[in-house]
DNA sequence: ATAAAACATATTAAATTAGTATATTTTTGT
DNA sequence: ACAAAAATATACTAATTTAATATGTTTTAT
């Protein structure tokens, strides 16, 4: 029952292009360098991003990733969902047909839209709130 | 972000033994056959369970298992976190002390809490009640 | 005794995860 | 025009996890 490594950085790499989100684009070696994330590997998870329209990317010298949209309009959820495919704690909407299979997949159900709530609930205009209030000491 | 078919089987096995709750102890074998697992993998199913004193086993021929107590004691998080460990979206907490990552884990804790209040609420007893619902027809 | 059951441990095969590595393409600045 | 910087694409790998299977042993009722 894991947000993969993949999602977390994912997340990460989105609240780095909120935090730098000046009209410049943002490289993925300094993302890398800030969050402490192999360059190579950032590279993958942003080509999902992009693939999934979430980042618009900027080619050549000076070129890197900005926000594709404002922070309040992206929800946690469709950040994770763009690297994990869909939240569900079971695959196939768990299409278990036998009568025990059938019974547990009233608490799956419960269960993918309470993670849904919450995961929806939250967006990256949030994390940057919490990111900044964090730092208010390092801003007097 | 799955539950482990290891953890689906030991609920569904423990719905097995709530159903088949009479004195008799109740045979791997029988569930195996019911809920179409094999043998061999339910034994190291239910001997997590066993260890963890959800359920009671009795030896020999004639043996099998029993629950430990009335499906009502039992919610589903206590029997899944049997089997996976804690239901926490990321591991040791998310003790990441990096910035990004310290934000990140209030979203992980918000899920953690909505995860276990759904697991939480939900009891062995509320399985069998759907269970028989389910079957309603057959009763007549 | 013997059969039926739990219990224990080792092995395996496939899938997933978390990356590395190598090369190509595009664009900017000089 | 050219060099450097960046994205893009693809292939590879090593470790871990998952989902079992296999082989036996111990215990107990009959």
């Amino acid at each position: 029952m894991r947000i993969s490594t993949k999602g977390r950085n994912a997340l990460k790499l989105m609240l780095d292009l909120a935090i730098y989100n000046n009209g410049e684009p943002v490289k993925i070696k300094d993302i890398a360098n800030r969050q402490e994330i192999s360059e190579k590997y950032l590279e993958q998870i942003v080509a999902s991003l992009n693939k999934a329209g979430l980042v618009n990317s900027i080619r050549g010298a000076r070129g890197g990733y900005v926000l594709a949209k404002k922070p309040e309009d992206y929800t946690v959820g469709e950040i994770l969902k763009s690297i994990e495919g869909c939240m569900s704690p079971v695959e196939d909407c768990g299409n278990d047909a036998t009568p025990a299979g059938q019974v547990s997949r009233i608490v799956w159900e419960r269960l993918e839209e309470a993670i849904n709530g919450v995961l929806e609930g939250i967006t990256l205009a949030d994390l940057l709130d919490w990111y900044n209030d964090m730092n208010i000491d390092y801003c007097i």
